[in-house]
DNA sequence: GCCGGTGATATTGTCTCCAAACTGCCGGGA
DNA sequence: TCCCGGCAGTTTGGAGACAATATCACCGGC
């Protein structure tokens, strides 16, 4: 029926996974009290969960109103400039601080994701948990949080780029080589090995774009 | 007398000015009403301000109530080395994206700032001026914000390294040589110039910190 | 004298109402 | 016919009331 009463998660949580879902797609007005019939709530805690939402630019103000944010080609490229920037440092800074439980847990995981790498949405959210494990193993709490912020705004790309022929087996390949240097303790390589993951990841994705531009 | 009916700016900049300047110190605790008193507007839009500066890791749940976070060693090295990245990525990005425009900005206020060599407090705005323009000069908005963020956070920090003895001058040397590499277009020299001037700062506190450690 | 329970209080979380602003529509006049 | 102004409806921003809950102190029992 509808979720008034069934959810325990916050208005914050609830919206944020609709986007995530596709419920509400890039361009879309939210209005708050629709939001806050649909949930179940009052407008006061939907409001809050839109400000917050909109200082992690997931909304954008369109006069008074808010709509989910949407990427331009612009804001794309942007975007991965600082996504590579980032995770090639959470990668440098693995090698270093890195436990040996956290390494075993990556291997493990990459492992595990050979086993998905003809399933692209399982393969999706598999690869969104091992770069999250990197992260955390940067003992950085702010690289961690500014990372997180980074991979809210991917969130508003329509398409994973592992769907493309042939990108989860070597998606697999790049993590294997990413581990590796983390586990030599090589923070130089681990970095390279990231910062080259996400370009390849951007290239695939520029490709899929222009193959399906003016759609919409 | 108070600012209830003066002020037109909004909730959250005025909880984030009294943060800066200091009426509301790290370990603090930040209560809606006593706030909604003060600032002479109702409890809702406090609510929504504090809750956008949770957000940021400007203010931190202590139980159920917010309190100012505050940095211990250990965040505050892990903030630095995230700074250090971004700002090193800012200046590259300048290098390369700059117009002829914004690099003559940044050639006047280093310039100008010559002039503030031993005003500490005004030297830390113009420094604060000067480092925004280069965020902005990357032309990467996701880039400017997050290094806003980062910024922000550093905001909680009681003491600006700029006030150590000759640190003015050393920093003064420091921009022109970054101004420089931009202005040169040479990218992997504009970045080590900033990282390396971000390391400095970071020593500079360190050795400031050690002097006063267990005063408080 | 100490520990645990219980009640008062302070504070947050939510809701609902009200005011102001913007949108778009409709009608009148040039 | 087209443009301008006003009017109604929708939606957001703000305020205060209300409910839920955590905290703290006090009191009684062990």
């Amino acid at each position: 029926m509808n979720q008034s009463r069934s959810n325990l998660k916050d208005a914050y949580s609830l919206i944020l996974e609709a986007i995530d879902v596709g419920v509400y797609k890039p361009g879309d007005r939210l209005v708050e009290s629709d939001l806050a019939e649909r949930f179940g709530v009052s407008r006061t805690p939907i409001r809050e969960a839109l400000q917050r939402l909109e200082t992690q630019s997931l909304l954008e103000r369109d006069g008074r109103s808010l709509i989910v944010a949407s990427l331009d080609h612009n804001q794309m490229a942007e975007l991965y400039v600082v996504r590579r920037e980032l995770e090639g440092l959470a990668a440098s800074l693995a090698a270093r601080h890195a436990t040996v439980e956290e390494i075993r847990v990556l291997k493990d995981m990459v492992a595990e994701d050979d086993a998905l790498v003809d399933k692209p949405s399982d393969l999706a959210k598999a690869n969104r948990r091992f770069h999250e494990q990197i992260h955390l193993a940067s003992h950085n709490r702010y690289l961690v949080q500014q990372l997180n912020l980074v991979h809210r705004s991917m969130a508003l790309m329509a398409t994973t780029s592992l769907a493309a022929e042939g990108r989860g087996e070597i998606a697999q390949a790049e993590h294997k080589r990413i581990v590796a240097a983390i586990e030599a303790r090589d923070e130089e390589a681990a970095g390279q090995a990231l910062k080259d993951h996400i370009s390849v990841a951007f290239m695939t994705r520029l490709k899929q774009d222009a193959g399906t531009r003016g759609k919409s």
